[in-house]
RNA sequence: UGGGGCGUCGCCAAGUGGUUAAGGCAUCGGGUUUUGAUCCCGACAUUCGGAGGUUCGACUCCUCCCGCCCCAGCCA
């Protein structure tokens, strides 16, 4: 057995490179979410390369909230996101920390540009602002403002701060090239004023720091060695390195980008997702249908699971869209490996079995899981009434073996870890619908072949109708089925699959079922892998959400 | 028509001048099986966006061309 090894991406070479030329002691990484919505499988990704990347190099991660917009942001989010990367298994460095935990240090930091002439208070308003910053092929204009003293800016400044100005009216600036072919150089917006209050900080501050004021200083505050991102930051970078190169930074970070992760048939967009909770197209934003990893957890998908798809996964500068079914792989391998095996049937069909003595009940044994010794077996109630799924007979006795490998009258078919029975006759209602079958069960067959001349043509589950308990099943499909939801014209909204959730009521599930709880995941045999769902299930009525189908 | 980035099998992707162009997903065959599952075997790029060039030799280096993505929020 060889060990195949996976080959090394460009940022960890990078590293290996930094480690090997002292440029770095200790490798520092972080995952950086904003708290404005609740992560998602594209969060994933990049959670797991950073705390990743911290392990591999025996460095650490540290879990930061970039919170430098109280318009959008909430503790509601902190708070599920913490929940989230913990989850998935990772721990950080230390507490979270907050940008805005450094919003004294950024101030100070902002007085510090501006007495060094490389900042200024610009009231050119918004879109003042946007005229002056010229288009992409041609250079912007200097602000009217941006040559003003030091001393005026600073008293501008601390009149934004105090909220003696109103919102919109003056911002703070750096000061770098208006004529610069990357527009972010073009004298970049560090503060604007907000008066809000802040998760956090509440009514401390009346201006914010944007982000490219906030983040690279952030690194440099945690002593980040390797500051990953996405790819669209990537024309942020000079912006990251010309405040490090202006300010007493405690050190210096450099920024890498990376692809993100696209799904098709997803929708990874927080504002979008948003929507889908806001609207109440979905059932919140840990509806089971959702690629949130709280949707995720709800729905059965382990963290492990989640963790070796990201693993899987290229860190490149390509950004590609992954085929959903490859993490649907990655949900199935692990569950096939790891979920205790159980049988459900969805659409009960009763079956009595005439030469079954009226009153025996025995108890079979099966295996808790076909290759997993280390896994209980179960006990599976046996009698003369079973219920076993109305798909798995069929009253067209033509039909192949091969076609179908389930009963029809006159032949037989073994009863998953229990006897082989042959159907004998139906009984119809009035309406000529089959509401029951009349079997005959072949003794002494459990975990025995049939005699000579008995021929199963396969293998149903079945549940025993005396001893059984009644559960709800929540089936769901992907919830676009269009594999670009969003992308074109028109409203994602429309692109909702009106099929994502059937609700089954009343499936007749094995005894042992009824002690099942949340966070155990099953394979109801020739079905699916399900899991009792966290919010709807209770004592009364059991509920279990169906993760993935079996293929 | 500015700047930045990317183009290798249906999808993801390794490859860093000399390999029979890895691997995974998907797909299609066949075998095993008390889950039509799992598992196992096999098939699946004479070719690397295109055209030139350098070289004994190029997916890897050079030139030009084509295509896609990102940037003109007081969002991140």
């Amino acid at each position: 057995m060889t060990d195949i090894e996976k080959p090394t991406n460009f940022i960890q070479q990078i590293i290996t490179a930094d480690l090997e030329a002292n440029r770095v002691s200790q490798v520092v990484t972080r995952f950086p979410p904003e708290p404005n919505g609740y992560l998602h499988i594209g969060h994933a990704k990049s959670i797991c390369l950073n705390f990743g990347l911290a392990e591999q190099f025996g460095g650490h991660c540290n879990l930061r909230f970039d919170d430098t917009n109280p318009e959008k942001e909430e503790d509601e989010f902190v708070q599920a996101i913490i929940e989230d990367v913990r989850w998935l298994g990772f721990n950080w460095a230390g507490e979270p920390r907050f940008a805005s935990d450094y919003y004294d240090q950024l101030y100070s930091w902002a007085i510090y540009l501006i007495e060094q002439g490389k900042a200024y208070i610009c009231e050119l308003n918004a879109e003042q602002m946007r005229d002056y910053r010229g288009t992409l092929t041609e250079a912007g204009k200097n602000s009217p403002y941006r040559e003003r003293p030091a001393a005026e800016s600073l008293e501008l400044l601390e009149k934004m701060k105090i909220g003696a100005a109103d919102e919109g009216s003056m911002t703070l600036r750096a000061k770098i090239d208006m004529a610069s072919p990357n527009i972010n150089m073009r004298d970049p917006v560090m503060y604007r004023i907000k008066k809000m209050p802040h998760h956090r900080t509440g009514d401390k501050w009346n201006i914010y720091p944007s982000y490219d004021f906030a983040h690279g200083q952030e690194d440099a505050i945690e002593g980040v060695s390797h500051s990953v991102c996405t790819l669209e930051f990537a024309a942020n970078r000079p912006l990251y390195e010309w405040f490090a190169a202006n300010l007493p930074l405690p050190s210096v970070p450099r920024q890498y980008e990376f692809g993100r992760l696209n799904l098709n048939y997803t929708m990874t967009s927080k504002r979008k997702l948003k929507q889908l909770v806001d609207e109440k197209h979905v059932d919140g934003w840990d509806d089971p249908r959702m690629p949130t990893l709280s949707g995720l957890r709800r729905r059965g998908v382990t963290a492990a699971s989640v963790r070796e798809f990201c693993n899987s996964l290229a860190v490149a500068k390509t950004d590609g869209v992954v085929d959903v079914a490859q993490f649907e792989h990655f949900i199935r391998e692990d569950l096939n490996n790891n979920a205790m095996r159980a049988m459900c049937v969805l659409n009960p069909l009763k079956v009595t079995l005439s030469n079954y003595p009226v009153d025996q009940e025995e108890l079979l044994s099966a295996a808790g899981h076909p290759n997993r010794g280390d896994l209980a077996s179960r006990q599976l109630p046996f009698s003369r009434e079973l219920y076993i799924d109305r798909d798995d007979f069929s009253l067209d006795s033509t039909l192949s073996r091969k076609k179908f490998k389930r009963l029809v009258l006159g032949d037989y078919v073994r009863l998953r870890g229990g006897y082989v029975i042959s159907a004998d006759d139906v009984v119809t209602d009035s309406s000529g619908e089959v509401v029951e079958l009349i079997c005959s069960y072949v003794p002494g067959t459990v975990g025995e072949d049939p005699p000579e001349g008995i021929r199963p043509r396969g293998v149903i589950h079945w549940v025993d109708a005396n001893n059984c308990v009644d559960c709800d099943l929540y089936l769901y499909e992907r919830l676009f089925n269009v594999p670009a939801p969003g992308a074109g014209e028109g409203s994602f909204v429309e692109q909702i699959n009106p099929e994502s959730l059937k609700i089954i009521r009343n499936a007749k599930a094995e005894l042992g079922l009824g002690s099942a709880v949340v966070g155990e995941h099953y394979q109801f045999e020739r079905e699916g892998y399900y899991c009792v769902d966290s919010k709807y299930s209770s004592s009364e009525k059991l509920v279990f959400n169906r993760t993935i189908s079996l293929r």
